[in-house]
DNA sequence: CGAGTTTGACCCGCGC
DNA sequence: GCGCGGGTCAAACTCG
C-alpha cells in the first residue's frame, strides 16, 4: 500500500470561516499553506502564481507519521515571532484558556439549577452589554497534514486522549478529535478521511506542544538525536527552509525522483520528491539508521521526521 | 484501578 | 430568531 503525506498549515489568529478548514476536496497531492502570518507568511505572499501553479502541480514527499507540530520553547523560532495584526483582540488568553474558561460556564449551567441558571444568564447579558464587541475566540496555530494511509490515527511521538467524534458533513466519514494526554499541554488535534479519496486521512494540530515527546524525552530508547530534537524545537524554519529549497529546485527544472521506502507498520511508503536524489536519500538512510531497528510502531513512524525537511507550502487558499 | 474510548447532549458561531 | 454544523463535555464503558 502506499502512503504520502502532505502538510496544510492554517492560519488560526484569523476568523475561522466555513469551509476555510475544509481540506478534503481541491488540494490532495500537494501542501498547502493558508496564510499563516507567523514564520511562513511572508514566503506566501511573496509567491507569484505562476510559481504557485508549479508548486501545485507537485507532489511533495513525507513519509510516515505526520510530523507532529512544532515544539513551543521560549527559544522558539515560533515563540519569537511578532505579533499577528489580530493578536489584539485577546491579548494573554489563549484558545485553549478561552475555551476552558467556556467549559466551565457550560458545566455550571449543567449541574446548577434552573435559578443559577437563569443568574447566569443574565450575568451573561450583563456582560455582553458592557462589552459592546464580544471577543472572539482565537486558535491556535494549526497545521494539517494529508496521509495516505490505512489507519485513522497515526502515531507521532505524543500520546494522545480522543476526547469525541462527530460526523462530518457531506462524508461518511467520522472525524475524531484528540487532546495531548500531558496536563499542561494543550495541543490538539484532529483527525478525519478525505470523502473524496478514503485513503487519504487529515490530521490537523492545534496548538504547540509544551513539552517533549513522551517517545522522545526517552530520546536514548530510539536514538533520537539531538538534531533531531531539533527539527521538532524549530519546525517553522524548517518549513521555510524547505520551502526555500523548493523554490530552488523550481527554478532548476528538476524532475522529480521516487523512492520507495518499506516500512515496518501497515503500509508501505512510496515517496516523490523534487529534491535531488542525493538529498533525499541521504535523509531517509539517515533516518532509518537511526530508528528502523525499532520494533515499536511509534519508532517507525517517528524515523521519518527528517524529510519534514521536504515539507513545502503550495498556494495560498482562495477562500481565505 | 487508571487510562483511554465511546457517544449522546450541549454550546457556540455563522448564515439565512 | 432559527437551524445547521463544528467543537467540546462528561458519564458510561472498555481494556490492560
Amino acid at each position: 500500500m502506499e502512503r504520502k503525506d502532505f502538510a496544510t498549515f492554517y492560519d488560526h489568529q484569523q476568523q475561522q470561516q466555513p469551509g476555510m478548514f475544509d481540506m478534503s476536496t481541491s488540494d490532495l497531492g500537494f501542501m498547502d499553506l493558508l496564510g499563516s502570518n507567523q514564520d511562513f507568511s511572508p514566503y506566501l505572499y511573496e509567491m507569484i502564481p505562476q510559481q504557485q501553479q508549479q508548486l501545485s502541480s507537485l507532489q511533495y514527499p513525507s513519509p510516515p507519521p505526520p510530523p507532529p507540530p512544532p515544539f513551543s520553547e521560549t527559544t522558539s523560532d515560533l515563540t519569537n515571532l511578532p505579533a499577528t495584526p489580530n493578536s489584539d483582540s485577546i491579548s494573554s488568553a489563549t484558545s485553549n484558556e478561552a475555551a476552558t474558561d467556556n467549559t466551565e460556564h457550560v458545566n455550571n449551567n449543567k449541574i446548577s439549577s434552573k435559578q443559577d441558571k437563569e443568574q447566569d444568564d443574565q450575568k451573561s447579558k450583563q456582560q455582553s452589554k458592557s462589552k459592546k464587541k464580544p471577543l472572539k475566540k482565537q486558535r491556535e496555530q494549526r497545521y494539517a497534514f494529508k496521509t495516505q494511509s490505512e489507519v485513522d490515527h497515526l502515531e507521532d511521538g505524543y500520546r494522545w486522549r480522543k476526547y469525541g467524534q462527530k460526523a462530518v458533513k457531506n462524508s461518511p466519514f467520522p472525524r475524531s478529535y484528540y487532546r495531548c494526554t500531558s496536563a499542561t499541554c494543550g495541543v490538539k488535534k484532529r483527525v478525519e478521511r478525505c470523502s473524496d479519496d478514503p485513503s487519504m486521512v487529515v490530521t490537523t494540530y492545534e496548538g504547540q506542544h509544551t513539552h517533549h515527546s513522551p517517545v522522545m524525552t526517552r530520546g536514548s530508547s530510539i536514538g533520537m538525536s539531538q538534531s533531531s530534537m531539533s527539527h521538532f524545537n524549530n519546525y517553522g524554519s524548517m518549513m521555510q527552509n524547505h520551502y526555500q529549497q523548493q523554490q530552488l529546485h523550481l527554478q532548476q527544472q528538476q524532475q522529480p525522483y521516487m523512492y520507495n521506502l518499506q516500512t515496518p507498520g501497515n503500509y508501505s511508503t512510496t515517496t516523490t520528491t523534487s529534491l535531488p536524489p542525493s538529498t533525499a536519500h541521504h535523509s531517509l538512510l539517515h533516518d532509518q539508521s537511526r530508528h528502523y531497528s525499532t520494533s515499536s510502531a511509534s519508532a517507525s513512524y517517528l524515523r521519518d521526521h527528517g524529510l519534514l525537511q521536504d515539507i513545502v507550502q503550495s498556494d495560498r487558499r482562495k477562500d481565505e
